[in-house]
DNA sequence: CTAATCTTGTGAAATGATTCACAAGCCCCG
DNA sequence: CGGGGCTTGTGAATCATTTCACAAGATTAG
């Protein structure tokens, strides 16, 4: 398939969360210019974002809520079950585990990891914080599909090699550093300070 | 000032990282290559994203690490201070609020909220938790740049309405909703589910 | 001082993303 | 069953971003 930009998988994922508030309402269809608005974009985005993918509308009608959500999640990957593991059960990674959005979106944290014995065995949720020792034997097993590193930043990458030396194919990096993978290893990072001075320039600038 | 993209602005801050570090080190000089290869970008993009704020570099030698850093900060407000507030103190606040990355970066947390009375008046790193309902009060004293939005999604727009009465005109959310503000307000939002959807995306479509 | 070597700064070209605009299809009403 | 009113799907046009390519300035070696 032709690649899609990521502008447009960040917008469907939007979408998808309206309509899944739309079909809790009970909406049946709902038109592609409803869905611009809900997502602040326009219609002709809309119909553009989901052409690369079939048309699934009816003209003179709209979408079906459910089908379009449907068929949304299968596009994204979201109709299986995803299993998680985190490495880094410090604040960011505790309250990564607990985080309420992951789990209704079907991602499971399975295991969370750390190098810090006072706390490991520590319970977070439910999980149990396992010694970051481990992980590599572990990761066998539990086989997950991404890994989460809420770890400093410069433990990062040496973590980020042994999960991808595990087969691990998908890291989300919430540690403030770039890292490097193999080939066919996706990273996203979220950099919290960094989205703040994106944040600082826009005020600094606008005047 | 002719509007610059914000995949620039986010390029100048991850060289800004780099140069801190080679600034560490002790570097003098450093060629638009030596900061594409850090970054994971090319050469010709390091000296466009620079050229929009003007030229800073010597042919033939390259850019003064310290002077291109000091510009950068420069250009993207980081030489102040900026006072930031948090509202919600659940786990998401909780680790904000104590989050080594920024006060590095010079954001100082100044004050955390929440509606829950068995949060009010706990600490957080030395910052006492406050009861929401003096948030409207207190943001005038406080006068913060930024404030931090890490409440459920269902409760944060109407904090944004208050906080953006409140004169306030930075807000960065946490929570997984779309926002709205008045003009002359920015909002980003940090979506950590929406991030493992768009690598759950990459990851069922690269096959 | 000259020549060889670097490396910047920047128009121009290429590529990518969004918006426009409209034909085509579907629904509903009479 | 025909006409009016919606709304999709999509090429074409516009707008934005990245990459190319090279002249010009600076440094270094001889």
């Amino acid at each position: 398939m032709k690649h899609i930009a990521e502008s447009t998988v960040r917008r469907l994922s939007r979408y998808l969360r309206f309509l899944e508030g739309e079909e809790e309402l009970g909406a049946e269809t709902i038109s592609s210019d409803d869905l611009a608005t809900l997502g602040g974009t326009t219609s002709a985005q809309v119909r553009k974002d989901l052409s690369f993918f079939g048309s699934f509308g009816t003209r003179g009608r709209g979408y079906s809520v459910p089908a379009l959500a449907r068929r949304i999640r299968e596009i994204l990957g979201l109709e299986r079950e995803w299993r998680v593991v985190i490495v880094g059960a410090g604040r960011v990674g505790a309250a990564l585990a607990q985080y309420r959005g992951f789990r209704e979106r079907r991602f499971n944290v399975v295991a969370a990891y750390d190098a810090d014995p006072a706390r490991i065995g520590t319970s977070l949720n439910g999980i149990v914080v396992r010694d970051q020792r481990t992980l590599d034997a572990d990761l066998q097993a539990l086989n997950p599909g991404i890994v989460l590193i809420a770890v400093p930043p410069e433990a990062a990458q040496p973590i980020v090699d042994r999960v991808a030396r595990a087969g691990v194919r998908g890291i989300l990096n919430f540690a403030p550093t770039a890292l490097r993978v193999p080939d066919g290893v996706v990273v996203r990072s979220v950099d919290m300070a960094l989205e703040l001075e994106i944040l600082a320039y826009a005020l600094t600038a606008a005047k």
